[in-house]
DNA sequence: ATGACTGGATAGTCCAGA
């Protein structure tokens, strides 16, 4: 099964970047956040598009702002918008869907910013984190958790450590939040796979960033032992971040193998596309 | 150069992103 999760900066925008990227990769399972769409919004610009490829799918929008998704040609169950006791700003922001796909649990985040540390958006993140992080601990497994956590693990997922001292993203508290997380059991599975790389999936457009790879990673996905063991491929799909009209994210992309109790796999066959890469393709950094 | 780019809402520029 492979899963996929990207920061898309307005699918409106990404729609010419979007289909073709799901013809591509064809990814089973996709989270998708800044959708900044609405739901009708989101069923009326992707609806039909989405069904002729073989997904259904289920959005948490909001107009202007945020706004996640998530879509699945593996099943998609027990549709959740938001979690228990989640913080607004003070209202409900759209920022989190959920539901069971190919018997996994996958969560579509989108973490707040943040913004200034000690600001009241700081503070805000922190305890939606909080909040996060008890309604994951009492939820289901097997379970991903995947999305725009804005937060960089380490000094190491960042282009220049000192260039963000005192910056959001890479506090004591935004770390030890997340930290929260992994401490449920949950594993950063690219940063697993790719202990000592540069990886980033965030650069920003200005400046020639993303071409000078000053970046960070702040796109994680954090899967449970049980599917971080299923983990064959992992990393980030910089293709979709060069040429015309890019999100300034990169979707990262995991490759589970069949779960060992049977997964049942795609329920719809892959069209019949050849699978072969164009003549002068990059080919893609792989696990193995 | 407390900037550079992009998107959304708006109708001039401003807010937000990270």
């Amino acid at each position: 099964m492979r899963l996929a999760t990207w920061n898309v900066n307005s699918v409106k925008q990404r729609v010419p970047r979007l289909l073709p990227w799901l013809d591509q990769r064809r990814p089973d399972v996709v989270c998708l956040q800044e959708t900044k769409l609405t739901d009708d919004a989101f069923a009326e610009l992707l609806g039909s598009a989405l069904a002729e490829r073989g997904y259904e799918f289920a959005s948490n929008g909001q107009s202007q702002w945020n706004g996640v998704a998530l879509l699945s040609r593996v099943g998609l169950h027990d549709v959740e918008r938001g979690f228990a006791a989640m913080p607004g700003f003070p209202d409900p922001e759209a920022r989190a869907i959920s539901a069971t796909c190919g018997g996994l649990r996958v969560h579509s985040l989108y973490v707040p910013n943040g913004r200034v540390p000690d600001s009241e958006h700081y503070h805000y993140k922190l305890a939606w984190l909080s909040a996060l992080r008890d309604s994951v601990a009492s939820g289901p497994m097997p379970v991903a958790l995947c999305g725009d956590l804005n937060i960089a693990p380490a000094d190491a997922d960042v282009f220049d450590p000192v260039a963000y001292v005192g910056q959001t993203h890479v506090t004591g508290p935004e770390r030890a939040a997340l930290q929260s997380l992994t401490g449920l059991g949950l594993h950063d599975v690219v940063r697993e796979r790719w202990p000592h790389e540069r990886v980033f999936s965030y650069w920003d457009y200005r400046a020639g960033m993303f071409h000078q790879d000053l970046g960070m990673r702040i796109d994680l996905v954090l899967a449970d032992a049980a599917t971080s063991a299923r983990v064959a491929a992992a990393f980030v799909d910089r293709q979709a971040r060069k040429g015309t009209g890019p999100s300034d994210h990169a979707p990262v992309i995991v490759d589970l193998d069949e779960a060992p109790d049977g997964d049942i796999g795609p329920v719809v066959p892959p069209p019949s596309a050849p699978r072969t890469p164009r003549r002068g393709a990059k080919k893609l950094p792989q696990s193995s």
